[in-house]
Order: C-alpha cells, then sequence, then structure tokens
DNA sequence: ATCAATTCCTAATACGTATTAATAGGGGTT
DNA sequence: AACCCCTATTAATACGTATTAGGAATTGAT
C-alpha cells in the first residue's frame, strides 16, 4: 500500500483534489487558521486522510514567504568560527547561542567569514545576513563601517561584547570589564600591593579600554594615584619572560601584575614558561592575575588568578534580546552588561616587603 | 540624504522601480542567470547601486519557493550540537565541515536537536531539513525511520559515519574501524599476546560491529582462533576498575585489551584512575589500546595508545559529496571510507610470559 | 412563501523570486 | 527602403501557502 516514490512533493493543491475540496479548505485544516473551527468534522476528517495518504509535508519556504518570517537566527562572527587555537574561547559562545536559539524555537544560521574576505557581511552591496530574521554578530575584528551599515538598515542584531558606534545605538550584550578590573585591583591592594604593572593590548578595543577604566578605578577607590609608566603596551604575549617580569619587579617596584589574555594560547604558553624557569616564583616573587580567561584552559595548566566572563550566559541573552527586537521592531537598542566571576587561583599571594618599603 | 527607516525590506521590485529596469532584469543581474551577460554594463552598475542603497537581500524564502538553490547546506545532529562534555567529540566535525561549507561557498544551517524531542527532523509532518539544499548529517543516535523517510523523499543528504539501511542506499562518508582494529590487533600480535580481550558496547551501531570485524579479522590474520569469550560487553565504561582488569588478566590469562572508548570521559576518567592506582599498571602488567579517541583529550593526560578518526576530513569530504550530490541529482549514493590513523602512545608493550606461558 | 441567520466552503489574492518567450531598438546588408 | 539579425530588456508566469471577503446551501422564523 506504499504509494509509489514521488518525483514531486505532494502540495495542499493535490489533497485538494484527492479530497475533492478547495486548496484553502485544505489550508485551513491542516494549518489551523483562526475559523478552522468552522470546518465540518467530515471534511476534517477527508481531508485528514487525504493528507496521510500522500505524505503531505508542509513547504516551508512557501509558508515562510507568505508570513515574513523564516525562523532563522543568524550567527555571523568576524573571524573564522572555528580556528583550532581558539576554539575554547568561541565555544561557550556557540554553544550558548545555539542552546538558546534552539530553546527559542529558531533554527540557526552560521555566516562563515573566511580570511579570504569575500564572505563579509556585505558582498556585492548584498546584506548576507538578511537570510535571516535577526543576527547575533561575534568577534573582535568588527568592520565598523559593515556595523554602521546594518544600523542603518534598521536591521536586527545584537552583539556580544560592548561595542560602540559613533551615532548609533546598537544592542550587545557585554561583561562588566570595569568592575571585574576594579575588584582585581582591590584584592591585590588588600594584599598589600601597591605598585601593580597593567599590560595591556595595544589595539584600542572596547574590553581594553574597559579594563584600563577599572585599573584606574580600582586604584582610585583604594587612593593610590596611578602612576603611568605602570601601563604598558604589551604587543606580544610571548615576550612575558622571567627577564621581563624580573625587570619591572627590580627596577619599577612591582609586586603584582594585570595582564590581559590572548585569545590565542601564546600567553599562557609563556607564563608557563616563565612559571617553571624557577627564576621567577608567581606568586612568591610576584603576583599575577589575569583580566580574562585564558583559551585552551585545561585543568592541568596552573590555575591562574583571574576573572571569567559568562560567556555561555552572555550568548543565550544576545539571543534572547534578538527575539525580542523581533517581537518589538522599532524598540529601542538593547544594551545588558553581565558580572565576570573571580577565580581565586593561586597566582597571587601577599606583597613581599623587601623591594619597596612604601 | 539618509532614507526613512523601512518597514519592509526591500525587494526586487522596489530596486528595479528605483533602477528604472524591471523586476527581470534585477533577478538577472544580482542572480547571474543564463543570460545574464547580456546586460549592459550601464544597467548593471545601476542595478548594483540601487541594490546597495536599498540594502537589497535575496529572500530566501522566495528563492528557494521558486525551485531555485539558496546556497545553504544543512547539518543535522541526532543530540545536542554542544553538549559540553562531548565538546572534543564534536569540535573538529564541526569545524570541518563549517570550513568546507564556506569553501564552497554555501552557508551553514545549523538544525538543533534538542532532548525534548520536539526539533526531530520531522515535527508535525514537516521536514525542517527542506530549507536547506541539502544536509550533512551527524550522531549516534539515529532516528532510523527519519533517514528512510528523508531517503524515500529523495532529499540530498550525507552521512558523516557509516549507516545501513535495510532495502536504501544512503551517502556516508565513513572511518575504516575494521582496518584499524585490525592493525591494531597485529600490532599486539607482534608483540607476543595472544589472549587479546575485546571490551565492546552493549548497542548494535555500526561502528561496533566495525570494530568487532576488525578484532576477529585481525585474530584471523594471525592465524589464532576467536575465544568467543574474549569478547565481552561494557555497559559502563567506569566500570573499568583495576579489579576488573585484574580479573581478566588473572582468571582468563588476558594480556592485552582493546576498549571502546565513551564520548564522554567516563572511559578516560576511569582508566586514569585505574592507572595511577598503583596496582595495575599499563603497559607492564597489561597492555591496553583504545579502538578510537577519547574525547576531551588534553596533552596532559596519558598518552594511550590508539587509533584516531579522520574527523576534520571525514566532515570535509562530506560536504564536497553533499555538494556533487545536488549538481547531480539523481547519481548513486556516494560511499566513502577513510582510514584511521594509528597513535603508538604508551599503554602497549611486549606480552609477559609469565601469566599464561603458551 | 419570504426573508434572515447560520454554517460551511471557495475564489481570489499576495508573498518575492527565477525563468522563458517575446519585444523593442539599432545597425547592418542588399 | 525593405529586410534581417543581434542585443538588451521586459511581460508573463509559476512556485505553495495563508488569509479574507464573500457566496451557496441549509435552517429557522414570521
Amino acid at each position: 500500500m506504499v504509494p509509489p516514490p514521488r518525483q514531486r512533493r505532494a502540495t495542499q493543491v493535490d489533497i485538494a483534489r484527492r479530497a475533492g475540496v478547495s486548496q484553502a479548505t485544505v489550508s485551513l485544516v491542516l494549518s489551523g487558521g483562526a475559523v478552522s473551527d468552522q470546518i465540518a468534522e467530515s471534511t476534517r476528517q477527508a481531508v485528514l486522510a487525504a493528507a496521510a495518504e500522500l505524505g503531505y509535508s508542509v513547504n516551508i519556504a512557501a509558508r515562510s514567504l507568505k508570513g515574513g518570517r523564516n525562523h532563522l537566527l543568524g550567527l555571523y562572527t568576524f573571524e573564522p568560527v572555528f580556528p583550532t587555537d581558539q576554539r575554547d574561547f568561541y565555544f561557550p559562545f556557540l554553544m550558548g547561542v545555539e542552546e538558546e536559539t534552539a530553546r527559542q524555537g529558531y533554527d540557526l544560521l552560521l555566516f562563515s567569514s573566511v580570511s579570504s574576505g569575500d564572505r563579509a557581511i556585505y558582498t556585492g552591496g548584498v546584506n548576507r545576513l538578511k537570510l535571516a530574521d535577526g543576527c547575533v554578530l561575534l568577534g573582535r575584528n568588527v568592520r565598523r563601517e559593515e556595523l554602521a551599515e546594518l544600523v542603518r538598515e534598521d536591521f536586527p542584531f545584537v552583539f556580544i561584547g560592548r561595542r560602540e558606534l559613533p551615532g548609533a545605538e546598537l544592542s550587545y550584550v557585554g561583561a562588566d570589564y570595569v568592575t571585574a578590573t576594579s575588584d582585581l585591583v582591590a584584592e591585590l591592594v588588600r594584599l598589600g600591593h601597591r605598585r601593580i604593572l597593567y599590560l595591556r593590548e595595544p589595539a584600542d578595543t572596547e574590553p581594553t579600554r574597559d579594563r584600563e577604566a577599572g585599573y584606574r578605578q580600582g586604584l582610585a577607590a583604594a587612593g593610590i594615584e596611578v602612576d603611568e609608566s605602570l601601563i604598558h603596551e604589551l604587543a606580544d604575549p610571548a615576550d612575558l619572560s622571567p627577564a621581563f617580569v624580573g625587570h619591572w619587579t627590580g627596577t619599577a617596584g612591582v609586586t603584582a601584575i594585570l595582564v590581559e589574555p590572548s585569545e590565542d594560547n601564546r600567553l599562557t604558553t609563556a607564563l608557563d614558561a616563565t612559571s617553571t624557569a624557577a627564576t621567577m616564583r608567581f606568586p612568591d616573587d610576584c603576583s599575577i592575575a589575569l583580566l580574562g580567561d585564558p583559551p585552551s584552559w585545561t585543568p592541568e595548566l596552573r590555575d591562574w588568578t583571574r576573572f571569567s566572563l559568562p560567556r555561555a550566559d552572555m550568548a543565550r541573552t544576545a539571543v534572547q534580546i534578538l527575539v525580542d527586537l523581533l517581537g518589538d521592531p522599532h524598540g529601542a537598542a538593547r544594551q545588558v552588561t553581565l558580572p565576570c566571576s573571580f577565580v581565586p587561583g593561586d597566582s597571587i599571594g601577599p606583597a613581599p616587603d623587601r623591594r619597596w618599603p612604601r
């Protein structure tokens, strides 16, 4: 009794023909519109029977063409999605986005931004993202012009991470780097540290700006004046050698270091090397804490003192906000900041009194 | 000069009006049909300019309703995509699929199959996958009925991992478990082992069947008769305790073990515990090798002897095959098997002569 | 018997795109 | 000038569904 393999999928018209009714009636029965309860029971049964016999399934494209929405959320990252050496950095975001997207009843459209550059948001003047109802954005190498264009087009999107755009309000879910860094400074001060070196990335991105703000805020709260020479740009995290640290502790009286982790594993590699070199020991010779999560984290590596971004949470929240935006197309931009969590670790300790007796 | 925010997304009709041409011309310019090279350069530029100004992007639903391609490949997994404890298992697949999809000029549509079960391929008789041109499938908890229905509908898809379906040919990219297992047996035999315990999963899945076949093939090649009592079903990998191993080495003369890794980290956790218990040492007291990759692999864990699936390769190949299928809709199913790679590790060694002097 | 009310269904249409057959405009050849 | 050919463009149409206004048949009321 199995029907012969069809070339073409059965449509509502096929069902209508078979059941001797109109296509509109079929639609009403199968999709339960507002007036679907007016359908006579006998008719309903006939339609359902015909549908079952033909193995009908609705054509999503047609439905969403009619309805305007296709129940897809996009995820676009401004770098390759799955670079192996950054997997641990991105994975929680992906996980959170995927999870919440599914929970909201959407499917996830992954836009790839390969290095060749021809997979940007706008290719040939066409916005690829619009394939989705809305989009979550992610990544550091943001092309601001494209962001601005997205805002101009009124396309619904939410950035994971705080992003500011002059003259435009955009929605984002950020992490509270300021408070987290400030708290870390407070903790170091409590342990007796007064001269804290802050190693920042050269690039002037929002996270870095926030960390610096937190650094200043933490010192201010402790009544310590900022020594600008202790804010140092570290271009390559690999430079963080024992000699480098020794230089600062020796000549500048530094007793603690705050350093921004890189997305790759250069920093942790350097730290591990320094840590095992035995000429410089954390926290005995110098305390050190990371202003964020090191990537490629494994339980076996040393448990560095740090704060940790609520990545999965940020991602989930971003999706929720996006769905909100879709329901309220003309609402204002939503901006949320989530707190980071402090990870005590074992790389900070009381300040040694000897070098810089205050 | 900024246009007022639009309610409605720009369509080809809007562009046509603005550029002073017809919708058909817009379609030809933007979608590059067969006769698209007949379009005058000036017209083309006008259309592209108008499209850019209006922030046009194609409506996927309309395009795919029309029957054209929408340049989306789907990825459907029969389990949650990003379960934390299985991340290392799935990540290489995702990475490979994403990479090759981008290279082929497609975007990736991630279908999620959350545990609640309402995100199956067919929900309410509707095949969700059809939003994509074709689909890569992945996962162990395969719902065979759904697979059969996909084949029946003639929907283009490729499974990562060998899957057999009675009465239907489907495309897949599998790993050569048979040869890999057989080679592992040969290596153990070369080291003097004669009684090799094979711990298999109870479920009768293709990978497990292949491993068992490889086990038998390896022994046959070495001229060793299979002792059926040495093929043992291990329901919970956590049961692999020192006492358990001791039992087999003591009472059954086993000198080597082949065990199927679980997707979670139960097996490696158990092995680590056993390994550090000091009452049982690998490979001194017993050799052991894994028939596949342990998940959550980190360099710090012990380097178990094993073979490794070419996961990223499998994924990339699957995408290539899928694209092939799309170009040749009525071609036969493609079935590819890729070789595994042997990872020497340090958990096998020469067989001890003492227990079972042969 | 006439009209109103109710029940059940259908015709018509819109959604946005891709495609094909047809057409207008120009330039050449005789 | 009549003809044809080539190029660049368009009108028309199909895809499958959801929705709405309205129509036919039936029932009920007077």
